[in-house]
RNA sequence: GCGAAAGUGGCGGAAUUGGCAGACGCACCAGACUUAGGAUCUGGCGGAGCAAUCCAUGGGGGUUCGAGUCCCCCCUUUCGCACCA
């Protein structure tokens, strides 16, 4: 009875006594100096924002980034693996509403409790290194980046159109919008307002954004397409129709290009197929083009049909069906003018157009263009074909949207050429006569980071009635966010309601001033952080470039998809922007990307609201942080997404119990035996140690590349099996102690990734004083792991029928002998012809028998 | 609609190059030790059949000596894009 007490397994003393030696070792996972000697390995996993607690997928997250660290610290590499915490932003003033608690106090409180769930998890940070970006020591280099961009043009304030969250009462970049609502309350519609507001200019850096990508082998591929489509880049060309009333037409007003120009009201479509613009048959506009509205001026029933159609692309939008919905289209009346040929074309509004793309026009070619040619047929305009497809094309049939073609039917100028050769040639003659430019179109925006409130970082402007918008100088940094204000539901800044922090100084002329009153968009704290990792204490910088050279870029980051194109679009424009101010040297943040899968729980996501949310620290208090942690890296690869199920952390940690019996009965006696040489290994002690070996290679080859920790765990359970069903001859000292304590002490490493814990507390019993990380890898022996002699399986006609045993480099001829004298086989083919072996040497024999 | 990933026992999953389908774990069943068991140990565990055997990786075809794996068609699920001119 006291016996079984002692020999059980319990994490709950285990694990809080190397908690408490690890913390008093702040060196224990520190990254050291760039001279020390080892290659550098920098692994991060995404910050997390302090909501309080730790969820599932944050623990999954961490799991694989700390045993990916731990193996890098045992593989001997200068290992930087930090943690910060995404701490501005819109809970903390939720917060400061519902319970009166200050976002400040609110933030640090729980960042302290986040932080003591990751360090019971046992995570190796380096906490002398930790970012808190919500601290002026971080935010006033947001400033600072702020001013620099502000310098060479980066940045640039505009009256715009910005989508606003009547639920948050905030502005939302374009990636915070999804289905045309905000992405934090996916039912709440955004609103359009127009405010003056603040932009980065990505745009700047499309070009590079896109192209960057085909460089980034170590990014998975769904994350490369994403952002591909995020830019979307298109290239086409911008020209102008001119439009006039149809009795200025018959009036024989029109006279030729010159007096086109002269006379017509400019319309611009953009096209990426200007080859087909002699098939052009009308011009499209967007209900919300500016000249619409001139239009319907004297127009009332026009006016009101517009209206209606507005209001229908804004509710399709909404719904999320914009893209299906059924096209529709009201002719204005109006006509307008083909600016290579003179043509005239009618006018119409569809609802198909959209304001915001391109130029919100498009030049029809019902010929040419799928939704073109749905729309002609509906409304019987006419289909003018101005390509003939090549030979080989497979359909001809009308629209034939394909750049395979010789264009027909057209001008002199263009006829017979080459789809692309008309391109070039019309886009020539359009810059000639100047009515239009080739022009490449993104989808990316330029990136609105105003935001009227006040958890944020405070956007370095003055406005001065005499000078007018002047920045901050930098001795003046940091901008400090006020403390004490009352957090209210009162829309606009929440800022602009204090007084101490409006009011102040022009720095240009002294007079009195307004300080800027939006914060910044809290993407831009994560667009960066990894670099204050480097330098995390720097006050006089962001970072020394010397440290961010060492460290960048990064050799493996670690995150949720969900951040595929936010932030890490931002952070990419965000390194060339620092790159370009001679900061850094790289042009991408981090070389190799990781997305692991989701945390489920009963096949859905895990939510309040469905009730099926499962608390880290209940599974940490029942099972033990190692059991938690390497059930997250067990219950699936870490790609893809994983069903939690407490019963299979209940068997990791009865198997984690079963290492420990085993550690516990058999350690004291094998440590006799430390640093003897087992030479020639035979019998049990053979077959335990190329298992042994065989575990470390499989173990090893997968953290190179594959990460399938599930495998990994489960060959250590393999291991463990066969140790304990060699128990007998363990007992009975029938396998020497060399053995034993090699298999003890490689165990012990090859579990450190996973359990840290237990591997501390087995490191120990193994007579080891210092710190297992410090250890190095252990090294598979090949000789050793190889199997002398096979089971090959023995097929007829594919058919399994036998195996036999044979010499692991048996050749064809034996292997086949071997076979051919199988019992089984000699029944089976018994009076009948074998017609055909196929040997695969080390694999099978297949016999063809007639 | 377009694109990507996935579909294998009751469940999570394994099979890295075309070569013994179901490793490992959970659940379940039986046994041992027990006053007791949410402890531990031993054994069993895809389906049908007493058995020899047969059937089985979403469905249907194909390539191959041999297919979960390669090719074609279809179905389902998840994700991304979606009138972007």
């Amino acid at each position: 009875m006291a016996e079984e007490t002692e020999l059980r397994y319990e994490p709950a003393s285990i694990e809080p006594k190397w908690q408490q030696r690890w913390a008093a070792d702040p060196t224990m996972y520190a990254a050291e100096s760039a001279d020390c000697g080892k290659p550098k390995y920098y692994v991060i996993e995404m910050l997390p924002y302090p909501s309080g607690k730790l969820h599932m997928g944050h623990v999954r997250n961490y799991s694989i980034g700390d045993a990916l660290a731990r193996h890098m610290w045992m593989k001997g590499y200068n290992v930087l693996h930090p943690m910060g915490w995404d701490s501005f932003g819109l809970p903390a003033e939720n917060a400061a509403l519902k319970n009166n608690t200050p976002p400040r106090e609110w933030t640090l409180s729980n960042i302290a409790a986040m932080k003591k769930q990751m360090e019971r998890l046992g995570l190796g940070y380096d906490w002398e290194r930790e970012v808190t970006t919500c601290l002026p020591e971080y935010y006033r280099w947001n400033q600072w980046f702020f001013l620099r961009m502000y310098e060479k043009g980066l940045v640039y304030r505009k009256q715009s159109k910005v989508n606003w969250c009547p639920q948050c009462a905030t502005v939302l970049a374009n990636e915070q919008v999804v289905n045309d609502c905000c992405w934090r309350h996916e039912t709440t519609p955004v609103e359009q307002r127009n405010l003056e507001q603040w932009f980065y200019r990505i745009t700047a850096y499309a070009d590079e954004l896109l192209d960057g990508i085909d460089a980034l082998e170590g990014w998975p591929e769904k994350v490369r397409t994403m952002q591909r489509n995020w830019i979307g880049r298109s290239k086409g060309t911008e020209v102008d129709f001119f439009a006039y009333n149809d009795e200025a037409i018959t009036a024989g007003a029109l006279k030729g290009n010159g007096e086109a120009e002269q006379r017509g009201e400019k319309i611009r479509v953009f096209t990426t197929r200007i080859d087909t613009i002699f098939g052009a048959t009308s011009v499209q506009l967007a209900p919300e083009h500016p000249i619409v509205a001139r239009f319907a001026a004297n127009d009332a029933k026009l006016k009101a049909a517009v209206e209606a159609m507005i209001e229908q692309q804004k509710k399709a939008k909404e719904d999320g069906d914009i893209g299906s919905i059924e096209k529709e289209g009201i002719f204005t009346g109006h006509y307008a003018i083909n600016p290579y040929n003179q043509t005239k074309v009618p006018i119409w509004i569809a609802n198909y157009i959209l304001a915001d793309y391109g130029t919100g026009a498009i030049m029809s070619v019902p010929a040419h263009d799928e939704r073109d040619f749905e729309f002609a047929k509906k409304y019987d305009l006419p289909i003018v074909q101005v390509i003939e497809p090549v030979q080989n094309e497979d359909t001809t049939e009308l629209p034939f949207c394909s750049k395979e073609g010789k264009i027909v039917n057209s001008d002199p100028l263009v006829d017979g050429l080459t789809c692309l050769e008309a391109q070039k040639k019309l886009q020539e003659i359009a810059r000639d006569k100047g009515f239009g430019e080739a022009k490449t179109t993104f989808r990316l925006k330029d990136w609105g980071v105003s935001r009227q409130r006040y958890w944020g970082t405070p956007i370095p402007m003055i406005n001065c009635p005499a000078c007018g918008l002047v920045p901050v100088p930098d001795d003046q940094l940091p901008v400090l966010l006020p403390e004490q204000i009352a957090i209210t539901q009162q829309g606009g800044s929440p800022l602009s309601r204090v007084p101490e922090f409006l009011n102040t100084t022009c720095p240009k002329c002294g007079a009195a001033a307004k300080r800027e009153t939006d914060t910044m968009d809290t993407f831009v704290d994560s667009s960066w952080y990894f670099y204050r990792y480097t330098d995390a204490k720097n006050p006089a910088q962001p970072f020394d470039p010397k440290a961010a050279q060492y460290w960048f870029p990064i050799d493996q980051y670690i995150g949720g998809v969900e951040h595929a194109i936010l932030h890490l679009i931002y952070s990419r424009f965000w390194t060339r922007v620092m790159r370009d101010l001679g900061l850094i040297v790289n042009d991408e943040p981090a070389t190799r990307l990781f997305t692991q899968g989701m945390v489920l729980k009963d096949g859905s996501k895990m939510s309040k609201s469905k009730g099926n949310v499962v608390s880290p620290d209940d599974m940490v208090a029942s099972y033990g942080a190692d059991a938690t942690r390497m059930y997250a890296l067990f219950a699936a690869p870490p790609d893809r997404d994983l069903d939690w199920q407490e019963d299979g952390v209940a068997g990791i940690s009865r198997f984690l119990g079963r290492v420990y019996r085993i550690a516990l009965k058999y350690a004291p006696a094998a440590v006799a035996a430390k640093g003897t040489r087992l030479d020639k290994p035979t019998g049990t002690a053979l077959k335990l140690l190329r298992k042994l070996h065989q575990t470390t290679a499989k173990i090893t080859l997968d953290f190179e590349g594959r990460w399938h920790f599930n495998t990994c765990v489960a060959a250590i359970m393999e291991l463990v099996n066969e140790i304990q069903s060699a128990d007998a001859e363990l007992a009975k000292g029938e396998v020497p102690q060399a053995a034993v304590y090699e298999l003890l002490h490689t165990l012990t490493l090859l579990l450190a990734p996973f359990a840290p814990y237990l591997a501390a507390e087995l490191w120990e019993m193994l007579g080891e004083k210092g710190n297992v990380l410090r250890a190095p890898w252990p090294a598979s022996n090949a000789e050793l792991a190889k199997e002398n002699e096979k089971e090959l399986p023995v097929q007829i006609n594919g058919k399994l029928v036998s195996l036999v045993r044979v010499a692991a480099d048996a050749d064809a001829k034996t292997i086949e002998a071997a076979a051919l004298a199988d019992e089984k086989v000699q029944s089976r083919t018994a009076g009948k012809t074998v017609a055909k072996v196929i040997v695969v040497p080390g694999r099978a024999v297949n016999l063809v028998v007639k």
